[in-house]
RNA sequence: CGCGGGGUAGAGCAGUUGGUAGCUCGUCGGGCUCAUAACCCGGAGGCCGGAGGUUCAAGUCCUCCUCCCGCAACCA
């Protein structure tokens, strides 16, 4: 019987479109569950959405749509989450919603189970109610006591919630991830046990009354199943976990990897595993924390403006280009640094100048000299001992990297052997040999051995670039009875008579510049295009009376120095002349649009009459006046400056 | 002193248990002409962030400092 392998994406909360981060890591799950195929693996590859929560809610709302009817168009719609996988030729089994039907009455029963147990208790969380907002805050939330939001009074208030013991796993957690190969790169334990098993686990919050969408528990109508239950549980009721739909549980649990981004490392780490505990189910064998795609040293954004559509990549440079090259450039478990630049050269080097151009040389030369069809005769020289030697450790070289999912190297394996094939030519030169009629032997046997070169490689690219390397194998005359995982570790697999064509270009040279041009163009349409060109604010509907109104005491102040608070990277501390004669210390969260020189000297508006406030150590007293509105999504804000007129302290009425 | 990651040729990165510093691109020079102006060979270019320490020997181990990036905090 086939060993079995079941690995997973995250289930990717479709509250915007996906980015190339997302596809990011479902390529490297598909690539891993392709090889896995290759080499006779009985594969589950499971991938998703999780559906549920606040934030959808709210994103439907200001949609007008049920949460449903935004779900399903960013789902199942016009280039969806479905679409782009299906662009990216991702081969998953299957694809779970947590709004599937299946899937909620499973969370329900897991629910029910570990709440049976004890291990789910209902307590109640505490915290300052805001009543006009309808709202909780944590103690740490208020600001001055107040709330966040509005500035009015809270109230001391409990929410009914129930928890999950987490506490009672934390010893079994932690000599899980110290002890154990458990949790990779092994670069994230520290990080995980030092922030967060070390300071105590405390119990958590898996239900919620504050908002209705999600997965009702059953026994208590009121709340619902907070994200932790309902998202991580999707890993076994999507294999028929205490449900009809699917019968594979025996089958594939537990799970050989979860591949995940390193932001919710903690949840797969520490969460998921303590559930399984407290369900008495086996653990996953892995879960690899993989790193993220950076642009430019920075987070990838919304509110940047550095997201990148992968539609656009796909559709421009192909998707097997597009695939091969977020595999091949960046080590899977740290960051890389994202750039078209690089996606461009690496397209060119790699897959048409080497890979691209070897197959074409090759096929060209048993084209012109033999007419396609290579005579079954060899002669065999010290000449080829090093090419053939390399490709024929090449598939156990290549192994021993894909089952520590590090892709790049086992790429850089196979591109190390197309370099040789390369040099391999030169060394022999054909064309010198086809001169000569008495050499024909000889020149057909350097031309069988880049043949099979390039089927041995071709097979081993089989889970990075599928469509490509069928291309490859129609050129070369590989049938499928050479593509199988068996035949890259046997030398002379590919019939000596072969029939060989040549063809147009696999892998296209790419003009850098003018695609580059075009690129940018392309990305900055979309940005305009998919957001609003000037967005403010709604204008208040509640009156203010004209008494609270005066109570705010606005003044114009000169700037006497500004300076940027040390270990922020938002505040500055501006040194103002209030009129009073005694200096005024306020400090503004504007770092990101004004440099401290620029405003020095400047006459400004603030507020005055507000109490004290202390950030970051340092005591601000009052506020100064920005204008904010969005561009294209992107917040901006001008500080209020008036004319120098006016004179320090002036009130303004 | 909140937590973690990182500073290695112009750029992007490897460097396993300490033993003459490597790869890719770029650059300069040469070769070849089968091929997608591709391919092959060679040269130049580094006080491995800084300072101490352990050692016969440190990019690699220890201490301190410094800068960058995330998370967290903060943004009245």
């Amino acid at each position: 019987m086939a060993e079995k392998f079941y690995i997973t994406t995250p289930i990717y909360y479709p509250s915007d479109k996906l980015h190339i981060g997302h596809t990011y890591c479902t390529v490297a799950a598909d690539a891993m569950a392709r090889y896995k195929r290759l080499t006779g693996c009985d594969v589950m590859f499971l991938t998703g959405t999780d559906e549920h929560g606040q934030k959808i809610e709210n994103k439907a709302k200001e949609a007008g749509v049920t949460p449903k009817e935004f779900l399903d168009r960013i789902v199942e719609g016009d280039r969806g989450v479905l679409d782009l996988w299906k662009l990216m030729n991702i081969s998953n089994d299957r694809f779970i919603r947590t709004t599937d039907k299946y899937h909620m009455e499973s969370v329900q029963k897991i629910f029910r189970k570990m709440y049976e147990k004890g291990d789910i208790y209902k307590g109640s969380y505490k915290g300052k109610y805001c009543t006009p907002c309808e709202s909780f805050w944590t103690d740490s939330q208020l600001v001055d006591g107040k709330c966040p939001d509005c500035g009015r009074e809270v109230q001391e208030a409990e929410e009914e919630a129930y928890f999950f013991r987490l506490s009672k796993y934390a010893d079994r957690v932690q000599h899980l991830l110290e002890d154990t190969d458990f949790l990779q790169p092994r670069s994230r334990v520290n990080e995980m046990v030092n922030n967060f098993i070390k300071p105590g686990l405390e119990d958590l919050c898996v239900s919620r009354t504050s908002f209705s969408w999600g997965i009702p528990v059953d026994f208590d109508p009121g709340h619902v199943v907070y994200v932790w239950v309902d998202a991580l549980s999707n890993y076994i009721t999507a294999l028929g976990y205490l449900n009809d739909q699917y019968h594979d549980y025996d089958k594939y649990w537990p799970a050989d990897v979860h591949f995940v981004g390193k932001e919710i490392v903690r949840f797969h780490s520490i969460i998921w595993p303590a559930m399984l505990m407290s369900m008495e189910l086996p653990l996953p064998k892995h879960v690899y924390g993989h790193g993220w795609l950076v642009m430019d040293g920075g987070k990838m954004s919304k509110s940047k403006g550095n997201v990148v559509d992968p539609y656009i990549l796909a559709e421009k440079f192909g998707v097997d280009a597009l695939r091969f090259f977020l595999l091949r450039t960046f080590p899977f478990g740290t960051d890389g640094n994202f750039s078209n630049e690089l996606l461009i050269h690496t397209i060119n080097l790699d897959l048409a100048n080497d890979l691209g151009n070897l197959v074409s040389r090759t096929t060209a030369m048993v084209e012109k000299y033999f007419g396609g069809q290579l005579p079954a005769q060899r002669q065999a020289t010290e000449q080829d001992a090093e090419l053939l030697n390399m490709v024929q450790d090449l598939r156990r070289r290549y192994q021993e990297e894909m089952e520590k999912f590090q892709f790049q190297n086992a790429l850089e394996e196979i591109f190390k052997v197309i370099a040789r094939a390369n040099k391999y030519i030169d060394e022999n030169m054909p064309w010198a040999l086809a001169k000569e009629e008495d050499k024909k032997i000889r020149l057909a046997t350097v031309m069988y051995n880049l043949l099979e070169t390039i089927r041995v490689c071709t097979v081993l690219l089989l889970p990075f670039i599928p469509e490509s390397c069928a291309k490859i194998f129609q050129r070369i005359g590989a049938d499928a009875d050479v593509q199988t995982w068996e035949s890259a570790g046997r030398w002379g697999s590919l019939p000596a008579q072969a029939a060989v064509v040549k063809g147009e270009a696999i892998f296209p040279r790419i003009d850098a510049e003018k695609a580059l041009e075009e690129l940018n163009a392309l990305q900055a349409a979309q940005k305009k295009a998919a957001l609003p060109a000037v967005e403010v604010e709604p204008l208040a509907a509640e009156t203010v009376d004209f008494d609270t109104f005066c109570k705010s005491d606005f003044r114009a102040v000169k700037i006497k120095a500004c300076e940027a608070v040390k270990k922020s990277t938002k505040l500055l501390k501006f040194t103002l002349d209030d009129g009073t004669g005694t200096d005024r210390i306020i400090l503004s969260g504007i770092h990101e649009y004004y440099e401290p020189e620029q405003l020095v000297g400047k006459t400004a508006v603030a507020i005055v009459n507000l109490p004290p406030r202390k950030m970051m150590g340092v005591e601000s007293c009052g506020m100064l006046l920005s204008a904010v509105h969005k561009e294209h999504g992107e917040e901006k804000l001008h500080l209020m400056l008036v004319d120098d007129a006016i004179p320090a302290g002036a009130k303004l009425c």
